[in-house]
DNA sequence: CACCATGTTAAACG
DNA sequence: ACGTTTAACATGGT
């Protein structure tokens, strides 16, 4: 699921859920999410302190405390959820804090792709020094100025954190369908109108996505038809071709999204 | 059993 | 040397 819609939910949530109550208690139910950090060192820094405002940029989450960070990326499988102590863990509940005053965060992930990490501030400098700017805030010369000089395709520069931070695979596809750009055009060939369009276009789907906590698989939306036995374009009915752009599953529509000459 | 999956990244490639 | 693409990661569904 995560993509930058999905973490800013699960921003949501930690916000609602943790900030400014205390950590009681820290349980790791399997140490293979943990980053850099063993069990007893992330339950002594952790445990008495308060969660502060939590932040994110692109896929990460930071959930500050009044001592260190931690530093949540969720793979594609994982999620934070708001539960009460008592409710039954789940089976990929990997990670939960219990908060003075009867919440539980949970981080949950079934595939262990990813996890979680103690930082300090340099750390979380570091982390975010290596991505691009957010995707729902960058404003459009630094967009042009990141895709322009990039030499693969479109797809790819969209999808590479470190250009632009938050487009995942799912996403990248919606915004290259409502922009009528093939996924394979070579992204320093895009006019100054492409471009223009994209960035439009990414800011559009990213506002309404944020608003659903997820990209929505809506009925007019090409996301909405990626799993359908037999997919057709949401605009003209054009049967969806699907192939490997950027190393991933690609969908697009080759009327609305003409192939590269 | 083979192949697919919304994540990143080390290694391979040109 | 450098940027881009591929293979690998852990796990489950089709």
């Amino acid at each position: 699921m995560p993509e930058l819609p999905d973490v800013e939910g699960f921003r949501k949530v930690l916000d609602s859920c943790a900030r400014g109550r205390r950590i009681a208690r820290v349980e790791v139910h399997d140490a293979g999410v943990l980053r850099g950090v063993s069990t007893r060192r992330l339950r002594r820094d952790l445990e008495g302190r308060t969660f502060a405002e939590p932040e994110r940029h692109g896929k990460w989450l930071l959930a500050r405390t009044d001592g260190p960070t931690v530093l949540l990326h969720f793979g594609m499988t994982g999620g934070l959820l708001c539960c009460a102590p008592e409710d039954e863990l789940a089976p990929h509940d990997r990670v939960t804090f219990t908060l003075v005053g009867g919440r539980q965060l949970r981080y949950r992930d079934q595939r262990k792709l990813k996890g979680l990490w103690l930082a300090d501030e340099a750390a979380v400098a570091r982390t975010l020094e290596a991505q691009g700017p957010d995707a729902a805030s960058v404003g459009r010369e630094e967009f042009d100025e990141a895709l322009a000089r990039r030499r693969g395709t479109v797809k790819s520069g969209l999808t590479d954190q470190s250009v632009l931070a938050g487009i995942g695979n799912l996403l990248a596809d919606e915004i290259l369908w409502r922009s009528r750009l093939h996924p394979a055009r070579p992204a320093r060939d895009l006019t100054d109108g492409e471009r223009r369009r994209l960035h439009t276009e990414m800011r559009r789907v990213l506002r309404s996505s944020m608003k659903a906590d997820r990209v929505p698989p809506r009925p007019s939306w090409l996301t909405g038809h990626r799993d359908d036995a037999d997919p057709r374009c949401p605009r003209c009915g054009t049967p969806l071709q699907r192939d490997r752009v950027a190393g991933r599953g690609t969908v697009w529509c080759p009327h609305c999204q003409p192939a590269p000459s």
